[in-house]
DNA sequence: TTGCCTGCAAACTCTTTGCATTTCC
DNA sequence: GGAAATGCAAAGAGTTTGCAGGCAA
């Protein structure tokens, strides 16, 4: 929500910053593409960041800032952090919003796979009682819950297998 | 994804969809609304489904059976299902996507405050220990997992004692 | 008869994309 | 000089909403 210059002396400085501006150049030269300005300014100011942040706050502190970055730059370049793994994407949900019907039945998490999108259900109790003893210790009162694991099922791994790699 | 008419006997056949409409015009009735034609088809045909179903799905199944439920109803009506229990959206995620920096720091999940939306962070091995278990179970190959619980952080439950209840 | 509900279409939010122009190497 | 990146604005997907008419209680 806040992208402060980090002058409160955290625990590694500008030297993650430096760390993560290597390994973003060294992603984009894999790919033919370049480092540009809007991409550091974007890189360092996400980096630096406080906590969650989304495209448009990103675009405005810029514009506040006088750094004029589009907001399509900004949701390009957020892309190609969250891929090469500077940054992540809190619950991903893209496209419509699935719902199962729940009534009458347990609770489960989910299993989903990447390749061809079928989703396992598994409950756990030994989590599921880890999750309360976590919140416990932290004074949060739990709601509810979910946790979703995203990989290659059975399948789509033997599949993967056979087509050599 | 497909809604079919329960033929194959399950464990609670037409059971389960009687004690959830019973459940429905409760939560209804309590609000002053009314359980309409389209509501107990939408009801019936969430519950029925198999797997994960979303709102353009139904509304195209509707619309297949010659059985006219506008979209708008179908998303009105989702709201209010999820809203009593009876169904869950799965990843609920309103409003813009948000990013946070992990770049050189842990894994890690989070608590989400509804009521102040603060984020607490917390990461514990033996639930990571017992992900890993159930995906080899399961024949899976985990590449990321997301766990997430919703609910009161300590200042707000504290607030909410105060106010009474 | 009283409003809640519905359907329609327009509005809305967030994100992506096409295209002309600029920039990097 | 040529490929890639940018900015702009328009398009896109998914969802919500305003309103006139319909319908449950």
């Amino acid at each position: 929500m806040s992208f402060n210059s980090n002058k409160q002396g955290a625990l590694q400085p500008a030297d993650r910053v430096a760390r993560a501006e290597r390994q973003f150049r060294s992603y984009l030269a894999d790919g033919g593409l370049r480092y540009t300005g809007q991409r550091r300014l974007i890189l360092t100011t996400a980096l630096r960041s406080v906590g969650h942040f989304d495209a448009e706050e990103l675009y405005e502190t810029f514009r506040a800032g006088g750094e004029g970055v589009s907001r399509a730059t900004v949701y390009r370049t957020l892309a190609h952090l969250a891929e090469c793994g500077l940054i992540k994407e809190l619950l991903q949900a893209r496209g419509p919003a699935f719902y199962e019907a729940v009534y009458g039945l347990g609770h489960h998490d989910h299993m989903v796979c990447v390749e061809c999108g079928e989703a396992i259900e598994f409950c756990d109790e030994r989590i599921e009682d880890l999750q309360r003893r976590i919140c416990r210790r932290h004074g949060f009162k739990p709601i509810e819950h979910r946790m979703s694991i995203r990989g290659l099922c059975g399948k789509c791994r033997a599949a993967a297998t056979r087509k050599g790699r």
